[in-house]
DNA sequence: CTGAAAGCGCTTACAG
DNA sequence: CTGAAAGCGCTTACAG
């Protein structure tokens, strides 16, 4: 057998050292090792050396699994976070801000995507849970909270939600005013003189889709104007189905002199589109969530940017002080919005009559 | 006391079900629910279903982290990815791959963001141990891999780093091909007539910035082009800063007939700066890595695109065939580069002597 | 200041 | 087909 120097080979088990371990190699017991890894105090300068010592030559880490077996309800300092797609720079920032909160308490988070399936967000739930996460922060694929979910609430598992919000109002949530936010971009375009105008939006299955469509719709009622049912137009169609629909929608005669888009992919596919038409200039554009490079392109998109990052700190300090008892009421954080003009929101409306009649 | 309906409260500790409380429910040993669980079989139908049925209204979920402490060579079917930041669209879409990876075998991902600080990758090596991951994909901080993670290689953690590649050569990294993808973007540029490049890269004590610039230089070299030291310029500016860097060296007299953007955000800003100067149809520019509306802005953007979900792919892949023992060689994957034109880097070079002489 | 015992929730041998 | 014993790596009481 070849002498390898480069640590352990493929058929001798990897074995971390133990306590007890350290304690031979210390020649001392073990319960004293204990006390040196916890900082319990109590042990004399010259042991605590030793043993700090022997850890260190050993590189020996202590086995967190085991630590917090003793007493069940103890915390792992893990957290759990299920949503639909990390690759999606809108939930990755929540992440990310969920992230600065777990780290400023020495927690680690738990990622998984579901990609919309229900059934994989059970399963990860479960996965988390055998994993005796102290708590649970989901982007709900469904309007309705899954079975093992809901089991895990009931069971007093803490559970926050962000971004969308489940039917069952018993429920800790932290999000974008959707609706609030619909209703000033929509407003916006009323302002500049817009009769006629559509929204495109993510599929209203979705909480937050759903609820920027209400928003559209209220600022138009609001304003006195009807919404034919063929201006809001929904779907989960990705940045190239949406180019493609806004494409053929927006050559059409009767085309609206405004587009209020309810999403970020949307917001691009569309932009895609204006620009391929040659409508740009023509259309006036106002999208929810802001882009990457929106105000480098001609005309700059105006926007209701949200604060996904905040919205990840603020759905995570819920979680550790639900965890910690210290916030025992279920409610909601709602985030409000602002409108980021750059200039495709504030085309003023062209002569009425103008698309209409198909004329150019 | 108030009877609560809604689960256990704050005082009450949550104490989850445990293998012998669903034996004592069913009425059998805690070792017959142990086998159903396990589904080891050799137990009567009865007695399995009366234990599912306890399980079931038990909500009794295993606890993964006694069930593996037995062995403690077993697998936790838990890896980490430490990072710099996940709100950046190129490393989340990394985690992405990750993710589809782990999914596939039932495994979960853990994420830690470092911001670049190696105390903090550091930290984050430690707890990652602690929860002991099966292995750890890493985007290292510092040129050197940090001790304590030298530490784990050495002990025999399956470690693989994505994107860069740290100076110590022993070791597994998925990455793409830094140096290959510049050259193809300067030559590229060197073909449409280009003389005089600008190089605005990362900064260049990170791997993937330094390679880069070796590419452009090796490009620009080749093609009998001298490199003033001027011409390349590498910092951590962010987008904003460079959008500011880059307007004021674009503004110069002096500028070049085109530019090499080596990084996202450094493409982002360097086509705000583009815009404001009105030289987007005047300077031609490639950048590294793809952006959202990179193809709608006029010019649209001509960039190496990278394909950061296959990275994180690939680094999961060979992650857990190296803890399966199947993967023993250590060694680098690189995933080649494509161009892709789509206008900005097709404007021919002006004029060699209008720059220079500083007319317009 | 230091240590031997019991137990956390589970699995792995070993008996019946 | 079913169960009682020992042990994983650690902590929590309890002794000295």
């Amino acid at each position: 057998m070849p002498t390898d120097t480069h640590g352990p080979g493929v058929d001798e088990p990897i074995r971390r050292p133990t306590l007890r371990d350290v304690a031979d190699h210390a020649g001392v017991s073990f319960k004293t090792v204990s006390r040196v890894v916890n900082g319990e105090g109590g042990v004399s300068i010259e042991l605590s050396d030793r043993v700090a010592n022997s850890i260190e030559q050993l590189g020996y880490r202590p086995d967190s699994r085991a630590r917090h077996l003793r007493h069940a309800a103890a915390q792992t300092g893990t957290i759990g976070f299920i949503l639909s797609d990390v690759a999606n720079p809108f939930f990755s920032a929540i992440l990310r801000g969920i992230d600065d909160v777990a780290g400023e308490r020495g927690a680690l988070v738990l990622t998984g995507s579901t990609d919309g399936d229900p059934d994989r967000e059970s399963q990860l739930v479960d996965s988390f849970v055998s994993r005796r996460v102290d708590g649970l922060i989901v982007v709900p694929t469904a309007r309705g909270i899954s079975p093992s979910l809901l089991a895990e609430i009931r069971r007093g598992t803490p559970v926050v939600f962000v971004d969308l919000e489940p039917d069952d109002g018993e429920v800790v949530t932290v999000r974008t005013d959707h609706r609030g936010g619909a209703e000033l971009a929509t407003r916006h375009l009323i302002d500049a003189g817009h009769r006629d105008i559509a929204c495109f939006a993510d599929d209203r299955s979705i909480f937050s889709a759903a609820e920027r469509i209400v928003g559209f719709r209220r600022a138009m009622t609001a304003a006195g104007l009807a919404v034919p049912p063929d201006r809001v137009v929904d779907g989960d169609f990705g940045v190239s189905g949406w180019r493609d629909l806004a494409t053929e929608y927006l050559a059409r005669a009767d085309r609206p002199t405004a587009v209020f888009t309810a999403q970020n992919f949307v917001t691009i596919g569309t932009a895609h589109a204006l620009h391929q038409l040659g409508l740009h200039h023509t259309i006036a554009h106002v999208g929810f969530d802001d882009v990457d490079l929106a105000d480098v392109i001609d005309p700059p998109i105006t926007v209701i940017p949200q604060q996904p990052r905040l919205l990840g700190q603020l759905a995570a300090q819920r979680l550790f002080d639900r965890a910690d008892g210290v916030d025992t009421d279920s409610g909601r954080n709602i985030v409000p919005c602002e409108l980021l003009a750059r200039g495709s929101g504030e085309i003023t409306a062209a002569d009425p009559t103008a698309g209409k009649t198909g004329r150019r």
